[in-house]
DNA sequence: GAGTTTGAAACT
DNA sequence: CAGTTTCAAACTC
């Protein structure tokens, strides 16, 4: 049989003949062709699959997985509709849109895949980006959706794909523009920058930034109470139909492409800057970019504090809209934010839809609708005055706004109008100065605009922290200095970008109500506890030893009661408290009443023993500070403490050499009876 | 709005 | 690398 069947395989039979046999039909079935349909199956095991790089370093891939999850939304039904409208021609600009939203997905998987296939971004980097573009649209490998994909929608895809660009090759339209550079941005992002830190912090940003892309491009700008009510009970991105006004954005993206790549465009920006001269805030806004990161702060400013004002007044959309065009406090933070209030939107679709849908009407009609805009910028004077708009705004006096003192460039954008700088030279016109300067604290420090709060890409910290809460795994990347402020104003960077102080910390008296550095650090023993008792629960013979060796300060004495309230933390556990509810409750007056105190008693060298043999009856206080007392102990001059350090000093049974995140999930109560012996 | 406090950034 | 200075945001009044 197999036989018989190798020969009419082999033998060049008339088709004819044959096609309708079943033979034929099991041949084709057989068929190598289909089989080269592997692509999308690639694409969707590399985003779920690859394990994050280590959260010191700022994780595109990590932000990819949550990329996904966002476009996930993207369902076959959606592309097939918003085909629909494409070969409707309804509108060129919707065409564009649609398409561009959906490029962009596949862009990203397609820039994912050759981040992770190749150790060099040379390509990415490589002139011709419209080549590339071009390269995405045709190419339905590339395109083909991932997981859902079956051949009518990946072909769907690319032929409606393919109508696009011949539209757009027919007449320039402005959204064409737009599509390109939205592919260049992309590919500028991957582009080997001046240094890897900066590369590292484009892709961390650009990560966020594209996520809120996809909502952006897949967004119509259409009336904002249409908007809210149309949303209602609508998934993410259901809206690939909907038109957005392209024009500016495009021009915008370009700009960001320009600023890129120096001097390149050196004469459009000097004629945006003339330009700028007429003080449009709606161009001032899109000026106030530095080359490659600042479009995407701004963008992900703007989006986050949208998203942010969404959730909580979807009911206003007017007011959605308006504080929409407000600006956050940092980039990372509105990253942070976005990004947990859109896995909160995840679990709920009506907000999801909201958050999906106002997310980017800040920057469309801050491009476009100047008339609006205006209005909206009256109103907004009025309800927020103290707030920024999308860009920071500086006050700088004597840095020139060319160091990091200057919040501007320190989040890579540039200073813009309502900026109060004195002699500043962070502007358009001055992009060589500021280039130069980039370069130069570059070279000082690698990570110099890196993204300062960096996210634990593991996912199941993630997913299971409540998104209305503090960032479940977000940390800032150098820790904290603080002294006096005990990481309870803005002063501490850590409390400013609302995430919790951790062992990268050297704060004193750290109260941080995102999080407390002793709790995190805490956690990380307990989750070491943890471990060993899972694996002495595993491993009897281990258990025995364990038992019989009291001395050692082992963890496999059966965890106290306090357990539950002292070890569940806010940014860590499951059941965590909200921040507030933390502070207040774990870290009460009286759990932790004097800093100072603890500051002291940290110094004062508390023996480790302490910790291990004092737990059984120890107050929740003295147990809460013991792991500061820990780290003191290897860092009496209150230097920052690398977690391998501790695994593997004096602590080192308890923590262990292997502190990740994902174990500071594990904090519910284990069957510690088991390994009592008097249980 | 002016003055103070604070901690990061820059400098030595 | 540690200590000091500079700086601008955050904060207070």
């Amino acid at each position: 049989m197999d036989n018989s069947q190798k020969k009419k395989i082999e033998t060049p039979t008339p088709k004819s003949k044959f096609e309708d046999s079943p033979v034929f039909n099991y041949i084709n079935n057989l068929s190598p062709i289909e089989a080269v349909r592997s692509i999308p199956t690639v694409q969707t095991f590399n985003s779920l699959s690859f394990t994050s790089p280590p959260p010191v370093f700022t994780s595109p891939h990590a932000s990819f997985h949550r990329e996904s999850r966002f476009f996930r939304c993207h369902n076959s039904v959606e592309r097939s509709k918003a085909l629909e409208s494409l070969d409707r021609s309804v509108s060129t600009q919707e065409e564009v849109v649609v398409a561009s939203g959906e490029v962009d997905l596949n862009k990203e998987a397609t820039l994912e895949d050759q981040e992770e296939d190749e150790t060099s971004r040379d390509r990415v980097d490589s002139p011709g980006t419209g080549d590339i573009v071009t390269q995405v649209l045709l190419d339905p490998s590339g395109v083909a959706p991932q997981g859902e994909d079956n051949a009518s929608s990946s072909e769907d895809v690319s032929v409606g794909l393919r109508k696009i660009l011949d539209a757009q090759k027919e007449n320039d339209t402005p959204g064409c523009r737009r599509l390109m550079a939205d592919a260049a941005e992309l590919l500028v992002f991957r582009s080997p920058n001046d240094s890897e830190a900066f590369g590292c912090l484009v892709d961390k940003i650009s990560s966020s930034e594209r996520r809120f892309c996809a909502g952006v491009k897949l967004t119509k700008r259409h009336d904002i109470t249409k908007d809210v009510q149309a949303n209602d009970n609508q998934p993410l991105a259901v809206v690939p139909n909907q038109s957005v006004s392209n024009l500016h954005r495009g021009s915008m993206r370009r700009r960001c492409l320009d600023f890129e790549v120096l001097g390149k465009r050196k004469k459009d920006i000097a004629d945006d800057d003339q330009q700028a001269v007429g003080d449009n805030k709606a161009e001032s806004s899109s000026k106030c970019v530095v080359p490659g990161i600042g479009l995407h702060l701004n963008a992900i400013a703007m989006a986050s504090r949208g998203i942010k004002i969404n959730t909580i007044h979807e009911d206003s959309a007017t007011v959605e809209i308006q504080k929409s065009f407000l600006g956050s406090t940092t980039p990372v933070q509105s990253q942070d934010i976005m990004r947990e209030t859109l896995d909160q939107a995840e679990n709920e679709p009506g907000k999801g839809l909201a958050v999906e849908e106002e997310t980017p009407k800040p920057l469309v009609f801050e491009e476009l609708n100047q008339d609006s805009l205006q209005k909206k910028k009256q109103v907004r004077k009025v309800e927020e005055p103290g707030e920024g708009d999308s860009c920071k705004r500086c006050n700088c006096k004597k840095s020139k706004c060319l160091k990091l003192y200057c919040e501007c460039f320190a989040a890579g954008v540039y200073c813009i109008e309502p900026c109060s700088c004195v002699d500043c030279f962070n502007r358009p016109i001055h992009e060589d100065t500021v280039l130069a300067t980039r370069k130069q604290i570059e070279s000082r420090n690698p990570l110099a605009f890196a993204p300062k709060v960096i996210r634990n890409s593991d996912s199941i910290m993630e997913t299971t922290d409540d998104a209305s809460k503090t960032p479940a795994s977000a940390r800032h990347k150098r820790g904290c200095n603080c002294k006096k402020s005990n990481c309870l104003k803005k002063y501490c960077e850590c409390f400013q970008s609302g995430v919790g102080c951790s062992i990268n910390c050297r704060c004193e008296g750290c109260k941080n109500a995102f999080g407390k550095k002793d709790a995190y650090l805490l956690a990380i023993m307990e989750s070491k506890q943890e471990e060993d008792l899972s694996k002495v629960q595993q491993n009897p013979n281990l258990s025995k030893e364990v038992e019989q060796n009291p001395s050692s300060d082992q963890p496999s004495t059966p965890l106290p009661p306090y357990r539950h309230t002292v070890v569940h933390q806010p940014f860590l556990s499951k059941n965590r408290l909200p921040p507030t509810q933390f502070f207040l409750g774990a870290g009460s007056s009286s759990f932790r009443k004097p800093d100072g105190d603890l500051t002291q008693a940290r110094n004062e060298k508390k023996p480790l023993e302490t910790v291990a043999e004092d737990k059984t009856e120890i107050m929740p206080e003295i147990l809460s500070n013991t792991p500061i007392t820990t780290i003191k102990a290897i860092s009496p001059n209150s230097k920052r403490v690398s977690p391998p350090h501790i695994g593997s000093s004096e602590s080192g049974p308890i923590i262990g050499k292997r502190t990740n995140g994902r174990k500071l999930i594990l904090r519910s109560i284990p069957a510690f009876p088991s390994l009592n012996p008097n249980q």
